[in-house]
DNA sequence: CAAACTGCGGAATACGTTTTCCCATGGCGT
DNA sequence: ACGCCATGGGAAAACGTATTCCGCAGTTTG
């Protein structure tokens, strides 16, 4: 159900590649480089050939050199066509795309602002948006909000300057500030500008979004232990002010409804590695009771629990079941492999320039599955 | 460990975030997205207010409003900005970039070409170019060249349309092609129309070039291993074709000069988890003989080798040592954890940008050094 | 055979800015 | 008083392209 050769339909491959080296001595490589001037960029100052420029060489107008290099609705004589291809061809000539937007009145850009580039979580995503945009013939420009509402606003805001055809927003998590409401302001006012907004894992708010199942992933994995035999849980999970930590704990609480067993231990702790092993620190001090099992709203909090069990003299997998979400790809590689919950990142990018493409409902919302991936950090409990 | 708010000076946190939620029944989320035209993107129709219309909006000349928001070299009566600023934010003015481009003669653009977003080498990389992009008032375009040495060089050239400032390069690996050449023209060209070029790991081109110290990392590691107490090593590499591989090959084996110490097993195998999986089964497969450590040419082969070395019955840091090379995230987490050489990406990134934005020879190489970090893989050798 | 039509080239205009040039005003020195 | 300079406003000319409109062939139609 993929399409076969650009998109990767599982992010699965933990390739990482890497790079040539340096010409300087391998043993006295220069110091992390002089803080050259980093605000000044100095102005080009030859200059492009320009499509006077090719009239001329091709001996037609400008008027003409245009319809022939972008073929409008008008027809040009084939041989002035070649002319003007040989001549363009002669001068490297590039149309100047800002004079083309200006001209026509419509740019082919797509804005897309991210959290973080360096977070696997967004970079696949990009990726997404950026294959999508590319098979649509169109420039993305990436912004980075750094996890700052006002950056965020801030982008928005110069991005429109930019009058790009779309603007795709993710990472975004704000809950009700008034920074939130300027920038559900500024969207607003860009669309009724003509634009096209999606957003990406934000929910209930009156533009085009794509969502991941973060509630019905975790009920779903709630389920599939439940039917591995296991009972009692603990869930390690961050502020409820964060919303995919809260999604994926009710999610989970929600899998369990019904099935009789008790209620979790529920541990607050930190969205990260360290927050995991702490959690499991703190688990491991107060007495593990009877819990069989743990479930960490991510990953990497699941992996520092593991380490955390293991140096607890607690074997993950034998002693105590491990489960985490994103699948992330170390999540494979980690002993014992860890049962999570796998979040279609790249499609959601996809989906969004779809979306935005598409001449639907631009309000429109879209769910994406996610998958939980049994392995053996879960393995089935012996029926006693 | 933890980056406070903005930006993580070092990429070393594994940190993962995610999302919320979903507005359908978890159980039944939608399909894959109806495939919606994903080639004609519609037209903005709406538009959006103009510098004339603030110039009217405040009883002022086009001109003065331009000066007024902008601050040229002239003054505008304080009364007037006040009026010009009024209406700006009256009318939600924004300047429209291309138009600035176009009368100025020159963008705020920085073009970046990366491999691979996904792949978190390149997408740590990009996070430093944008950082430092922001910081200087540049906005970037991404391009993702999916390692098509055709599509890089397509990418550059419609990159030429957009008129940046800078184009970045990384991911270029092809040798000697006649793309490549035309890809060196292409960019020569854009040179010196004014324009300012820096590749990142790249070498012996006539341009800017940040590289990452590969064979200088590889060198310092083989000897800190001599340092613990190895002699008999392996090497897992990819095809020499893959200049990152043959550096640090070529590194390592520099690194043990002189130490008297026999020359490694070489295996070639693929550049991926698999790759050093597959590499350590032959290993095994012939007999360990007295090989002592392995080394791999990057993390995930290494992590791959491990896998492999446990499913075989042996310990890796006890039975056999291994080290790799980028010091990926998961590094710390497998288990022993691997010995490695961090690399720099993201202030690869930074460098690259200060070298285009300062005034310096614009074909000046910059060498970043790589850091071998030690872990519990590669223990000390009990002395005989 | 005149009239209408088609095909295509070019001049001119538009797009939204910045910037140059010109002009009006007012303060100052002599 | 008179010229000068400083200050700041506005008209207009760029910037590089697309497009509208006009005009000139050449061709079809009645």
């Amino acid at each position: 159900m993929e399409d076969p050769p650009p998109t990767p339909a599982t992010p699965a491959t933990p390739a990482t590649p890497a790079f040539p080296g340096t010409s300087a001595p391998p043993a006295a490589p220069a110091g992390p480089a002089a803080p050259a001037g980093l605000t000044a960029p100095a102005a080009p100052t030859g200059s492009a050939a320009t499509l006077h420029d090719v009239a001329r060489e091709a001996g037609v107008s400008i008027a003409t050199a245009s319809r022939a290099l972008n073929g409008s609705a008008r027809n040009v004589r084939a041989e002035n066509v070649a002319r003007v291809r040989a001549a363009a061809a002669k001068l490297d000539y590039e149309p100047h795309l800002s004079a083309q937007a200006i001209a026509k009145g419509s740019t082919r850009t797509v804005a897309l602002v991210v959290r973080d580039v360096a977070d696997p979580y967004f970079s696949t995503i990009a990726a997404g948006v950026t294959q999508a945009a590319t098979e649509a013939g169109l420039i993305v420009t990436m912004a980075v909000a750094d996890g700052s509402p006002e950056r965020e606003l801030e982008i928005v805001r110069t991005l429109r300057g930019q009058r790009p055809r779309i603007i795709i927003v993710t990472g975004s998590r704000i809950e009700g500030t008034t920074t939130r409401d300027a920038l559900i302001e500024e969207l607003t006012q860009y669309r009724t500008a003509g634009g096209r907004v999606v957003l990406i894992s934000q929910r209930d708010l009156p533009f085009g979004t794509v969502t991941i199942d973060d509630r019905g992933g975790s009920a779903a994995l709630a389920r599939a232990l439940l039917a591995r035999g296991y009972r009692r849980f603990a869930v390690f999970h961050a502020a409820p002010s964060l919303r995919t930590s809260r999604d994926r704990h009710e999610g989970f609480l929600s899998g369990l409804d019904g099935s009789g067993a008790p209620a979790p231990l529920a541990f607050e702790t930190g969205f990260t590695r360290d927050g995991g092993h702490e959690a499991a620190r703190r688990l491991v001090g107060r007495g593990m009771g009877d819990v069989e099992a743990v479930f960490a709203v991510n990953d990497v909090m699941a992996i520092g629990a593991m380490t955390a069990f293991r140096e607890a003299g607690l074997i993950p997998g034998r002693d105590i079941g491990v489960a985490g979400f994103d699948d992330i790809a170390p999540a494979v590689d980690v002993l014992p492999a860890l049962t999570s919950v796998a979040v279609p990142l790249r499609e959601a990018g996809l989906t969004a320039m779809r979306l935005a493409l598409s001449t639907d409902d631009p309000t429109a919302h879209h769910p994406l599955p996610a998958q939980v991936t049994l392995r053996s950090s879960t393995p089935h409990r012996p029926t006693p």
